[in-house]
DNA sequence: CATGAATGAGATTTCATTCAT
DNA sequence: CATGAATGAAATCTCATTCAT
């Protein structure tokens, strides 16, 4: 009968949406830029122009909030990475896709980046046993997916003939390399350059070059 | 002049120094299982069985006794690399060595790694500014010698006519890469084995044929 | 005079006061059962499936809510009490009737028992003075009486010649004794069993022998 | 040798217990005049003339504190009225020192009557579990040897052959009864009284005449 | 120098109450 | 009247740092 009815978001319910909305990506930025320990929730709700209170109507605590926006980004960059790979095209097509995706998100979201990169760090003294478990999951997923791309790229000849695994942390860990290059640098390189030199060093020398198209 | 000052080393003086160490190989510990902003003075005092008041005898505060540990361990690593990238040998075996290094403190040293690494995470959130600058100081002459290391390889003939800056950046990511990859995972691996796979991935490939020796 | 006015509770106002009643019966539950500082005026609002904002349409706040109820309670359970007291027959058996009355509230109503005992405690902390007083006064009233029903038993010769005052006081005392202890206890008691045992403590042998009908 | 030496609590030490009892002090005179929940650690600290944090050097938390005052009281009451009914002397002559006891602890130290009063009430709503069960445990075995000495009372025809689970329960009620009674009245009673007064309603009826010295 | 008790600023979290819809 | 999101004061607890012994 009334089909909008079944979606219709109260008035109420969309603007609780938007606060909520709000309140991550201030707290997203503080984060950033202060670190976990050194954002307090009364900046948070300072920045936010809420109340103190109001954070805690939306999150169950400190940690939990902290959790969701790590969570939040993890989904995004690994959900993007993983279609990628997914996609149509040469195995080496998909691996300059992977290569492309990265870059971008590192570059264009660079915020998100610094959580992402943040949290790599803070992974190294677990401290959220569940939110650690939970992203590493994601990673590994992405990074079987690279791995089979590699080796059924190898199987059809167009990369040479390493452990495809290995082949995956180390692309992984390039993408990473640069990342943190490009970011502690105050030279801003685009996101393109930065996937053409990977490209470059990593990919041409890996693939046998009769499989150049 | 004064020889009695040269090696005047007081009984003292001596002690002085050890208890200094010991705190700090405690810190360590602490800081790396932990993570700095969960480790207490109070704990480092305890486990060093010294008194609170006592840290404050060897350092300022807190943060200096971290900045002191972290300092202390890029100097070695850093040095230890740039030593055996100015050592002798060809470029080929120079960059060898280099991995082998790189490897070596990760896997063998991983208590110092992970201070390396959840420096290299805390340095995404610059926290010390002058501690941050410190450390980006020397990375900076590790990756310049490197650079420079590949530049002349080039010359050569010994490694594909890629930019060398480039090529200094993806192996320290993939060494990084792997270095993470391997600390998270329960499969131990050995500093030679992962050495040997760096050197497939990142080095045959790179490396013109012919300049095998 | 006004015969319509009388009548005129409106289906509105008769609702008002269910709702009224649904508040003061969740409440109680939820004091009872947690104490009046670690309820909160949401979780009765949730319960009692009201608004918060509700819950101060009917009452000023948490505080006068909570005094309604003692309030409530105390007066049904004086006036019982009183009831039985003032009403037929000789003394003793109007003692006897207090001692049934009281155990009766205490096995019977075991909820408001608890928020009787509950707030006797609660009386030892003078929290509310002026609920204090109220009730204090009830009490006073209560106890006069029961110390009325003893002096002219005394008088009569029914009751050995003991205080009157001293009489109600150690009554009242060991009816609370008997509540608190079958209270805790697990072995549940009936009205009727307490109300023997007491009698046969307390009222046997401060009976002059002969006054037995 | 210096049999003295293992006694040596150091001067330290000895300041230690010094500042321990009197935030000890402090807090019992809080809590029992504003009741545990309106009682502030700030307050306390204030009052007792330290810095809040080093309440918690002494106590975990609050809670600890607390349980620990109710622990402390407890014991000392239970522990004299044990003594109390183990002592020398008939069983009539036991139950009047008890009576006695009671009475003196309740009127004497007034401050710890309430305590224990105010932590009877408190029992209603089962707050700390572990606490409840420790006062609990030791209410049970007073109560036990109380029930003993009636038991062996009546064997002996001292009194009246009625349960001596209930008379204890009687006896402890009726001073229960007059505690509450006078510590609400501004009338004071001197221990004596009200030892006298419930002697008689509650000894004498009891008692069997010819049990009279 | 060494000690460790004391400090108190500051962080997290809760919850009674209000008020715009 | 009913609602419930927002508020913010206040409470508990932590911990780097100091200082008298």
């Amino acid at each position: 009968m009334c089909p909008a009815k079944a979606v219709k978001p109260t008035r109420k319910q969309r603007e609780q949406q938007r606060h909520r909305k709000e309140i991550l990506d201030v707290a997203m930025k503080l984060f950033v830029t202060k670190g976990y320990e050194n954002t307090t929730m009364a900046e948070i709700a300072d920045e936010a122009e809420f109340a103190v209170g109001t954070l805690y109507k939306f999150f169950k605590n400190k940690e939990s909030l902290f959790a969701e926006l790590v969570l939040q980004t993890w989904r995004e960059c690994t959900s993007a990475l993983q279609i990628g790979l997914e996609g149509t095209g040469t195995e080496v097509e998909r691996v300059e896709r992977y290569i492309e995706i990265m870059t971008g998100i590192m570059v264009k979201h660079s915020v998100a980046a610094r959580v992402y990169a943040s949290f790599v760090v803070r992974a190294m003294v677990p401290w959220n046993e569940d939110l650690q478990a939970r992203t590493d999951e994601m990673d590994k997923r992405t990074l079987n997916l690279l791995e089979s791309v590699f080796r059924s790229g190898i199987k059809k000849g167009m990369f040479a003939k390493l452990d495809p695994k290995a082949l995956a942390l180390a692309l992984d860990g390039i993408c990473d390399g640069f990342l943190r290059a490009t970011m502690n640098q105050s030279e801003a390189y685009t996101a393109d350059q930065i996937a053409q030199t990977i490209k470059q060093i990593f990919l041409d020398p890996v693939r046998v070059k009769s499989s150049r198209k």
